[in-house]
RNA sequence: GGGCGGUUAGCUCAGUGGUAGAGCACCGGCCUUACACGCCGGCUGUCACAGGUUCGAAUCCUGUACCGCCCACCA
């Protein structure tokens, strides 16, 4: 393979080779040599096409960060140097809610989507106490400027860690091209009936005050306490049913319990009256009623929970709705239509002491209103329930009805399931919690959002002559418009000054979901429409990394979208990373105060260090955050700067490979290499590492000692060049195999004698291994471990009495079966210079036993001073 | 409540039917012309628990416990 630099290659080894400024040093050059650069003459066949994940820039990078991604260069490495194309991008995720925080944050501005943009304006200098109000691509525009900061901060350490991506290949989730191809998706997904807008019960945040999916949902244990309440039923007599909620009982539509149940069977189609507000509701069977909970009977209300959504539409109840979008109670006029009370005035004088709290207040407030009117029959039970929140959220989710954009997931199922059977996942069990997720969607996928940054819907509305909006009538953006922000951008047909008025126009006033647009990272980078011959040559891509915490969120959304868009699946590998724990076995994160900073990491540890401990952790192992094993990484590339130069240092002559042993280490090695193309090929890059470090530190250790003197020419010439040879040739392979892992210390030492990069080199084969050993030697190898173990022997004798490993032997009597004695004359030259070994004798044995004896002390012990 | 992983030396982890392993840590020793950012040696185990299959189980099966994670209609 070619390669674009430093084709003079004089064999140049340091004195004191080290680590210290190899990352600059080899940053650069690759960058000014384009060494990443995806070449995209080549096929699809020949490609290797990755969907990299875009870190969330509004927040920094952590250990996790380095781990995962470490992985995937690992992967991509490899790839490279088995002769791939390799498609390495990389996205920065600075869309959503966290960007939109911080920029508001930074600059002390607000976005208002009703201001026009101002060409002209300029943050204030120092953010002052009243947010200063822009307009929506004003605000964005405050994003772009402060993420690009970020992105720049990001690129830097990514290049130090040595992540080997074409970094002429970025995109932004908020930039251009993510905006034009999310709003292009969504408006064919529109036309192919695949996406439609709805006014139903969504999942409601009331601090951020926007719509939220499932996806982003999670639980959170809660104290929270059951209230039984009484219902009042026509002949006198009571319903009680237990609530978590009771400031919900002005919003309550039925009584619910299970049909089979004796005690309610009877009241079936019969009316109560809620307590306090007298408001008349029928008593329902569902199955969803469980029996062995509270009473057995429950209230429904519009809304508590997800429940209560799904008996009230199958039900068919009427909606008496409380919450408004800041989570307040609203005002309501008792006896008014929808809202009948058999007194009203006490009902509104009840009501009007919850109107305008938030839930908690009003919960604390109506218990007390229901001991004074009796309806709290004993104290409330304290409970610990799980409830539901927004993934970023600080209060409970409520249900709220308002118009909201979907996507169709539903009818999908069954399909995406298959979809998922036909990727390979590393580890393999990942794709249970797909499948799992899959089987539990509850409804169509809620892709709008009432934020301001992130990606505008393509869509206005028409205003009616009497000033309201008419969201049936709408007004689509032609895709050659796109991106287009209909706040203010004017639809055609229409002029700037129709906009929200009678007769005119009005802008979808929504955002995207943030997964709207992750869902389509590969069409994103491999540029979908604007780029269609890149895009056949990288898509369906090879390989989606990512972690196990956004299967349902990022996975999931990219295969739907894929499916919608292409019918294929998005990728053919999805490898799962694990999360980086603390040595406690807890998630590291910010607020546990354990987070480290990577760029301190890789400057104590060195890249190579460091990356060395992110590759011992397999496809979707967690795994502990251990400088220890940073450590032990250095070393090894350190390790590998030495025995590079000893390997280098003296090696002429070269010529043929004849000795024993040195047959022995390259069949050895060619197995390794047969086993780790195999491994590598798995995504098993942890047992790359392992076996090879492992026969690494036996040919530093064993083999390098034993032919030390023969390589100085001890024993002539020809066997000096054997040496030579298969020490070159070992150290080139090793070089190779360990290059993924450790970029920086192998392509310095490529540098000393090896024309281009490492990271442009073939991966070794098996085959060109025994071709320069002249194949398979298996009594080499016999002799190898042999002359390995005898050696051990003669090191644990010394060791024991205390003597240095100078120290001359003067009997050897090696014990051993004949036919492993028989291998002797193999290695008795070489083993006797490393062991210093003077006379040796042999003895048929059943046993392995080496008698050593050694020479005497010689002269007088040193005084100490 | 359902599911997925895990449990092996003080620590971090390999090991998927054939005599329990590595590194780190610890202890002892060694200036050995590649490396003192080094080298050599040593110590360390009810393989979570209980049954079962097998000539033989860390490994396969059943169950239990604990840890972590994912999911769940949570009144």
């Amino acid at each position: 393979m070619s390669s674009g630099f430093d084709l003079n290659h004089p064999i140049s080894v340091p004195d004191k080779p080290a680590l210290e400024g190899l990352e600059q040093k080899w940053t650069a050059r690759w960058e000014s040599a384009g060494l990443y650069r995806f070449d995209r003459a080549k096929s699809r066949e020949e490609v290797y096409a990755i969907d990299t994940p875009p870190p969330t820039v509004s927040g920094s990078l952590h250990v996790g960060h380095v781990f995962s991604f470490t992985h995937t260069d690992l992967v991509a490495r490899f790839q490279r140097m088995r002769g791939k194309a390799v498609f390495y991008p990389m996205g920065w995720d600075d869309n959503g809610l966290p960007t939109e925080r911080r920029v508001q944050n930074y600059f002390g501005v607000r976005c208002d989507p009703s201001l026009p943009y101002d060409s002209s304006f300029a943050p204030p200098e120092q953010p002052g106490k009243q947010p200063v109000p822009v307009s929506r691509p004003n605000f964005i525009e405050l994003c772009a400027r402060l993420t690009v900061e970020d992105e720049k901060a990001f690129e830097r350490l990514w290049r130090h860690l040595g992540l080997s991506v074409d970094w002429s290949m970025t995109y932004a989730t908020i930039g251009r091209r993510a905006q034009h191809l999310s709003q292009l998706s969504f408006l064919r997904l529109l036309g192919r009936g695949q996406a439609y807008q709805l006014e139903a019960p969504t999942l409601w945040d009331i601090d951020f005050r926007t719509a939220v999916a499932q996806a982003e949902l999670e639980d959170r244990e809660q104290p929270g306490a059951y209230h039984r309440i009484r219902f009042a039923r026509a002949d006198g007599g009571f319903v009680e049913i237990d609530t978590t909620r009771p400031e919900l009982i002005p919003a309550c539509v039925a009584i619910v319990a299970h049909p089979d149940d004796q005690r309610y069977r009877p009241l079936f189609g019969s009316e109560v009256v809620t307590p306090l507000f007298g408001a008349r509701v029928p008593v329902k069977a569902h199955a969803l009623a469980d029996p062995e909970k509270g009473s057995g009977a429950a209230m429904i209300c519009t809304f508590g929970d997800v429940t209560d959504v799904v008996w009230w539409r199958e039900l068919g109840l009427p909606v008496r709705a409380i919450i408004q979008p800041n989570g307040t109670f609203k005002a309501v006029t008792w006896g008014a239509p929808g809202w009948e009370a058999t007194d009203p005035s006490a009902a509104q004088a009840h009501y009007d002491q919850l109107a305008g709290l938030p839930p908690t207040k009003a919960r604390a407030r109506i218990v007390e209103l229901l001991k004074q009117s009796g309806d709290l029959l004993g104290d409330p039970r304290p409970i610990t329930h799980a409830v539901k929140f927004y993934e970023k959220g600080d209060r409970p989710l409520e249900i709220i009805t308002s118009r909201q954009w979907f996507i169709k997931t539903m009818e999908h199922r069954e399909r995406l399931l298959q979809r998922g059977r036909e990727m390979k996942w590393h580890p393999a069990y990942m794709q249970t919690r797909l499948e799992n997720w899959i089987n539990g969607l509850a409804g169509d996928w809620c892709i709008s959002r009432q934020r301001f940054f992130g990606v505008p819907f393509p869509v206005w509305y028409r205003v009616r002559e009497d000033g309201t909006v008419d969201y049936d009538a709408r007004l689509v953006a032609t895709e050659d418009r796109l991106p287009i922000d209909p706040s203010t951008d004017v639809p055609h047909g229409f002029t700037a000054d129709q906009r929200d008025r009678p007769n005119g126009f009005s802008a979808d006033p929504d955002i995207m979901d943030t997964w709207a647009t992750s869902s389509i990272t590969p069409q994103i980078a491999g540029g979908w429409i604007e780029d269609p011959d890149l895009f056949a040559r990288v898509f369906p891509m090879d390989l989606r990394p990512q972690a196990h915490d956004i299967i349902r969120t990022w996975l999931f959304s990219t295969m739907l979208k894929s499916e919608l868009e292409h019918g294929t699946i998005p990728w053919k590998n999805a490898a799962i990373s694990g999360f980086v724990l603390d040595p406690d076995r807890k998630k590291m994160s910010k607020s546990k105060g354990n987070v480290v900073t990577p760029l301190a990491l890789l400057e104590e540890h060195g890249s190579d260090g460091v990356r060395y401990w992110a590759a011992r952790g397999g496809p979707g192992a967690d795994t502990a955050f251990d400088p220890g094993q940073m450590r032990v990484g250095r070393r090894l590339a350190i390790k590998l700067l030495n025995a590079s130069k000893f390997a280098l240092s003296k090696s002429e002559p070269t010529g043929p490979i004849t000795a024993a042993v040195d047959r022995g280490l390259l069949t050895n090695l060619a197995r390794l290499v047969r086993e780790s193309t195999e491994d590598f090929e798995n995504y098993q890059y942890t047992r790359v590492l392992e076996r090879t470090e492992s026969f690494f530190w036996f040919f530093c250790d064993n083999y390098l000692e034993l032919v030390k003197a023969r390589r100085y020419g001890d024993h002539g010439a020809e066997l000096a060049a054997s040496a030579n040879s298969a020490l070159l040739t070992a150290l080139s392979a090793f070089l190779r195999l360990l290059a993924p892992f450790l970029p920086f210390a192998t392509e310095e030492i490529w540098s000393w004698w090896r024309p281009g990069s490492v990271h442009k080199a073939a991966w070794p084969t098996e085959a060109e291994i025994l071709d320069a050993s002249c194949g398979e030697d298996d009594r080499g190898y016999l002799a190898l471990f042999f002359a390995a173990e005898i050696l051990g022997e003669i090191r644990k004798k010394k060791s024991e009495s205390q003597r240095p490993l100078k120290t001359p032997v003067a009997r050897l009597v090696i014990h051993a079966a004949e036919s492993r004695l028989e291998l002797l004359p193999e290695f008795e030259q070489d083993l006797r210079s490393s062991g210093l070994v003077q006379e040796i004798n042999t003895l048929a044995s059943d046993g392995f036993q080496v008698d050593v004896e050694l020479a005497p002390e010689s002269g007088p012990p040193q005084r100490p001073e």
